[in-house]
DNA sequence: CTAAAACAGGACATAATCAGTCCTGTATAG
DNA sequence: CTATACAGGACTGATTATGTCCTGTTTTAG
């Protein structure tokens, strides 16, 4: 699979979070919330703290909460902090990674369709997705 | 990665194929042109024969040719002969693999990712592969 | 001032998947 | 009847995915 759990954990978990902005959200409460292991969970916040996605509030009642709106924050954003960039085929990644990248007529389909992708995960903020019925 | 090496190694055997239509090539030979280990290429061949997409020819002089004409094979088919049906997150693969999906607000969006490639990969014959020019 | 609650970070564990190799057997042209 | 070429299964090593665990630090309530 190409968006590892790791990458949809961190998104549900941002996607929480924006539920409840300016509020202050413990690992636990967002690993029931979300149906995440809690330990792993813990580990995926460390990686949004670093990337400025989530803050960290230590302590008694400490928690997490987002530290931007999240109007500011897409889905291609959370995802490449938890995963780095990603593509469907390593050339579409980077082309020097395939020897016939430059004579392959396969080639610009792959690197289109990451485009793609790309555009689409881009369009969806997480006020958005939070706004989003179902 | 999401296409693996073995799918897109089957891609650029088809690709090759498609260049000699009529013609039969060996194991060897493919190989040799498109960059792929002969024994792992000879694996990946045996599905291809089984998918019923190449043809084999056995014994002194045999090798492989295309059991169809090459407008009649898309990228789609030929990616899915070798890994299965497969999507950039599970839940666009089969929405029962997450608990979440009936109110996932993200959900919709992966399958619609799925649907586009898809549809890309659909549009990508090995006739219009061959003749494109690069 | 101290205990309990909560995050931080590193090390470790396990399973699955990927990417190939190798060996034995079978078919066939010459 | 032998060399060439495919068929199929078993096996292997490396990498990645998915977590867990333990120790340490910060903070606040009492
Ligand atoms: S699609 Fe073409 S360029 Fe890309 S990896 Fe495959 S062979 Fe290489
Ligand atoms: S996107 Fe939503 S439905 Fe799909 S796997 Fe992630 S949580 Fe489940």
């Amino acid at each position: 699979m190409y968006v590892t759990r790791k990458a949809d954990y961190a998104v549900r978990c941002v996607l929480h979070l924006s539920k409840y902005p300016e509020q202050v959200v413990s690992v636990n409460d967002i690993a029931k919330a979300m149906h995440i292991p809690k330990s792993f969970l813990a580990k995926i916040l460390q990686r949004l703290v670093r990337k400025n996605i989530v803050m960290s509030i230590r302590g008694v009642n400490g928690g997490f909460q987002l530290s931007r709106n999240p109007k500011d924050i897409n889905l291609l954003e959370v995802i490449e902090a938890i995963q780095g960039v990603t593509a469907a085929n390593i050339c579409a990644l980077d082309s020097k990674k395939c020897r016939l990248s430059s004579t392959c007529s396969v080639h610009p389909v792959w690197v289109g369709i990451r485009k793609e992708i790309e555009k689409r995960l881009r369009e969806w903020s997480f006020s958005r997705l939070a706004e989003a019925k179902r």
